[in-house]
DNA sequence: CTGCATGCAAACCGTTTGCATCCCC
DNA sequence: GGGGATGCAAACGGTTTGCATGCAG
């Protein structure tokens, strides 16, 4: 008698493990924001095992890859759908508290011929830091007039 | 007495005159894209000219750069703020003929700290084209059970 | 004539992939 | 022991950049 195939893909290696560990921890990171830290933790890990787990780990549903703007790829371990917000300086993106518009997707469909799957709102602006820098460069330049 | 400096970053060159005049008749298209319109009528061009003037068109406000999900950015000659689709299957990207929603902001301002400067809805699904074939795939296998 | 704009090609950056080795089941 | 997972490094695709030349003002 043949023993019953694996149906779970997902092999819990210790990569893996610290990945997702780190990811709940750190603030929608990049790939490489994530090898950096879980370098912190297991220092022969390598990209590509990163990007490869990032990719598994997206497509079976644990975690959710953010088509954000900017060029590099975010990735987020909170996977019910939420809006977030990016800032436009330091490329920050964080969650904003805001319920799902439901009637968006109901008012899209009726627009279109398109089979809706889903929907995202990115907003973009400048984080309290950086605006907290910005205004401290102007009086910086206000007071080299005096 | 000085002549007047130049306020208008902008030369109009041949190159500059046919990306708008393509860019206007594409829809959304990559900077690929573009580059192969453009270079139907304009041979000797480069991919670097492109991008080069994509950037400075969009930092002065005549076209938008879509900061839309997927690996190459897209760019619009329609500058009002307006909301996109995004087909899963084929790339292809369409406006919505939606109103921009004017709560949105006022929404998520009170939500956060950061000073928002703008938002994009992003919808996502099957393009109708990528629906029909998808029902054709789908017949065809039908078809090869019997 | 002057300096911005161009064509060309090399460099760059984020991501993907091939392969030998490792290790979990 | 076997097959999926890993580390490593090379390849890849999209974008940017340096430089000599061209061309608009």
């Amino acid at each position: 008698m043949n023993a019953a195939p694996d149906l779970n893909p997902f092999r819990p290696t210790k990569q893996r493990q610290v990945m997702l560990e780190e990811l709940a921890k750190a603030n929608h990171p990049t790939a490489c924001e994530l090898y950096e830290r879980v370098r912190l933790r297991l220092h022969r890990i390598g990209l590509g095992t990163i990007y490869r787990n990032l990719e598994l780990m997206a497509a079976s549903g644990i975690i959710l890859k953010l088509e954000v703007g900017g060029s590099q790829k975010r990735y987020d371990a909170q996977t019910e759908p939420h809006y977030h917000i990016r800032c436009s300086r330091c490329g920050l993106v964080e969650n904003i508290d805001m319920h799902v518009i439901q009637n968006v997707i109901a008012a899209a469909s009726r627009k279109t011929a398109y089979n809706i799957i889903g929907h995202h709102i990115e907003f973009t602006g400048e984080c309290p830091k950086c605006q907290r820098k910005a205004r401290n460069a102007c009086l910086e330049q206000e007071r080299s007039f005096v």
